[in-house]
RNA sequence: GCACUCGUAGCUCAAUUGGAUAGAGCAUCUGACUACGGAUCAGAAGGUUACAAGUUCGACUCUUGUCGAGUGCACCA
């Protein structure tokens, strides 16, 4: 079905085939003394043609055919022209929208596909809260596209290749415990690793040693691959169960070292066609003076002179490094699956980095017809406004966050809900506790920093997930007391919209198709995180004037279809950004 | 030094990408508990959008400058 903006676009569209070069866009009002949905169209025509404005919207508004939809609609301000819906409108289109599946998200004017890598943790090592942003936001991220109907490939580029190995594998094979082991495979890996990290700090032959393992392991000595591939068994163990966890699922899982085969094939490749050259023994590609120095990722500026700043597609040792890989893993993403768009989800630290690549890319692959998206985001800070730790300075492990937020959630329904037994309160705690970490980093704005705080992500007041739950939930009730009272069969019936809160809920609700296909223009779920929240409280203030089962007649017809409609909005919407909603809590 | 991202109510954050009188939540204050689970709702107060110029019908948003914060700046990813 089509959005109440889009039929006034078609409408204002054949109002406007006078007037070239205006543009029918329609936008809903955040003010309702303005109407429900407004257009600027008569300014932006006026600054062109130097014309009268409020003229231009009268000429408009007298072509303009939306009877059927609006009260005249009038002209306001500098010009702009409010529509005012007349409720049977908005009864007819919310009866649509009961009806429609997809809750009323249009189908896109293009089915895009599109590569999302996001997530991404490394081998032998924790994941940690450096890894819960990318993972959730990429997560909710292809979870809008493939309900908008794209097509999604959910890729996850495991960190398995790199320097690091070399002290694993000496760590390895010197101070490995394997009962610690078999006990907890991820803290053993992550001990060996720290304490020969430390050691090669001050000790040469140490750091000689690493170098040696790691150089037997990429000429693909038997024995380091063996260990190396055990490392990563190990591992993949705990990448499922923290995503098992998290709900979250891969397309494709490839490991950096998946792309070795063709690392020689980039930089030759480069070189031969002149992109990349040896300075200082490394191979490199440096600024091709294209654009205005400020904007080159190639150059930067030192004391006053713009100096070169090349990106290393092969060390001086020879060796590819993470740009060469990246190279390969975009060639080799292209030729698997030609997406209209790849999208990268890492933090913002990175940036200057996938300028490069994205450069390097456009020199090397000029003809592809790719967009290639760096979605970024700002860190997680503690109360304190530094980087998030844990009060001994170490870095948060996810699983223990995770394992945190449950039990926090438990004790909150435990407290407010102690009559439901202990295996309902746990699946709960689970719903509630996850919920809230995933909301609490969706909701900001994902270039900022933002403050991780038990006490706010948990609270029940405010935007919070407990609250989007919690609305779930009365609506649920309502539904389970109707049938107690047989009123499951009343929802059949004319829907008339009176009350305010009914119009108020019924226009909230049809702004669900609006905002969904927006998330992915910039690729910022809090869109939709917003709209949930305006949307629970305007529920909450329906629900609090409008008596659902002691009304009669239509009206119980009407505010239980409202309830249901807002149930599922509710649901899919929380669903959108991986979040469940419990029926009790 | 240069680049990127910021600076919005006491605190934590929004603002439909240039739209009307900048919105929420905490905290503070005032109401509604014979309740479709009050885990809620109604309301009040709180602002020179860091500062200064500029662009225009209109600026938190764009331009320039200043002050302040975070991040990055060739062989780690």
């Amino acid at each position: 079905m089509q959005t109440i903006p889009t039929l006034l676009e078609s409408r204002l569209r054949a109002a406007l085939t006078d007037f070239p070069g205006a543009e029918p866009k329609v936008a809903a009002v955040n003010d309702a003394r303005f109407g429900d949905y407004q257009t600027n169209a008569a300014m932006v025509l006026a600054k062109q043609a130097r014309a009268n404005p409020r003229q231009l919207a009268q000429q408009i508004i007298d072509k303009l055919d939306v009877a059927d939809l609006c009260v005249p609609p009038e002209i306001a301000g500098a010009g702009f022209i409010n529509f005012r819906l007349r409720p049977e409108a908005l009864a007819a289109r919310f009866v649509e929208l009961a009806r429609d599946e997809r809750l009323g998200v249009p189908v896109p004017a293009k089915v895009k596909s599109i590569v999302i890598d996001f997530s991404g943790p490394n081998i032998a090592k924790p994941m940690h809260v450096g890894h819960i942003r990318s993972t959730i936001l990429g997560d909710s991220l292809a979870r809008i596209a493939e309900f908008l109907g794209h097509r999604v490939v959910r890729d996850n580029h495991i960190g398995d290749w790199g320097t690091q190995f070399g002290m694993l594998l000496v760590g390895w094979k010197t101070i490995l415990d394997r009962e610690a082991l078999a006990r907890d495979p991820i803290a053993e890996m992550e001990r060996i690793y720290k304490d020969v990290n430390a050691r090669q700090q001050a000790d040469e032959s140490v750091r000689e040693a690493a170098r040696a393992e790691l150089v037997k392991l990429q000429a693909g000595d038997e024995e380091n691959l063996a260990i190396w591939r055990e490392m990563i068994r190990l591992s993949q163990a705990q990448f499922e169960a923290i995503y098992g966890r998290l709900g979250i699922r891969f397309d494709v899982t490839l490991g950096e070292s998946f792309y070795n085969p063709w690392l020689r094939e980039v930089v030759t490749d480069l070189a031969a066609r002149g992109i990349a050259r040896e300075s200082e023994g490394a191979m490199c590609v440096f600024s091709d003076r294209s654009g205005p120095e400020k904007d080159d990722p190639f150059l930067i500026s030192r004391d006053g002179q713009w100096v070169d700043i090349p990106a290393l597609v092969q060390k001086a040792d020879g060796a590819a490094n993470y740009t060469t890989t990246d190279l390969a893993t975009l060639a080799h993403r292209l030729r698997e699956w030609t997406p209209d768009e790849i999208v990268y989800v890492t933090d913002g630290r990175q940036q200057h980095h996938f300028r490069q690549v994205f450069a390097i890319f456009r020199r090397w692959k000029s003809d592809a017809d790719v967009k290639l998206a760096h979605v970024w985001f700002g860190s997680i800070l503690g109360e304190d406004g530094k980087p998030f730790k844990t009060r001994s300075g170490d870095t948060v492990k996810l699983a223990d966050l995770l394992d945190e937020a449950e039990e926090r959630a438990f004790a909150l329904v435990s407290e407010k809900n102690p009559t439901l037994d202990e295996r309902d309160r746990r699946e709960i705690a689970r719903v509630v506790g996850l919920g809230a970490v995933k909301y609490a980093d969706l909701l900001p704005n994902r270039q900022s920093d933002y403050v991780f705080s038990w006490e706010k992500m948990l609270s029940f007041q405010g935007n919070t997930a407990p609250y989007l739950q919690y609305s779930y939930v009365r609506i649920r009730s309502i539904f389970r007391k109707a049938a107690e009272q047989g009123a499951g069969s009343r929802e059949q019936g004319a829907i008339v919209l009176e009350a305010l809160a009914e119009l108020a809920l019924a226009k909230k609700l049809a702004q669900f198709g609006e905002v969904v296909p927006q998330i992915l223009d910039d690729y910022r779920p809090n869109l939709l995180a917003n709209y949930l929240y305006e949307l629970a409280a305007t529920f909450h203030s329906f629900f609090e004037s409008c008596p659902v089962l002691k009304s009669e007649g239509a009206t119980q017809a009407t505010r239980l279809a409202l309830c249901n409609v807002s149930a599922r909005v509710l649901a899919k919407g929380l669903a959108l950004l991986g979040i469940e909603a419990p029926e009790r809590m």
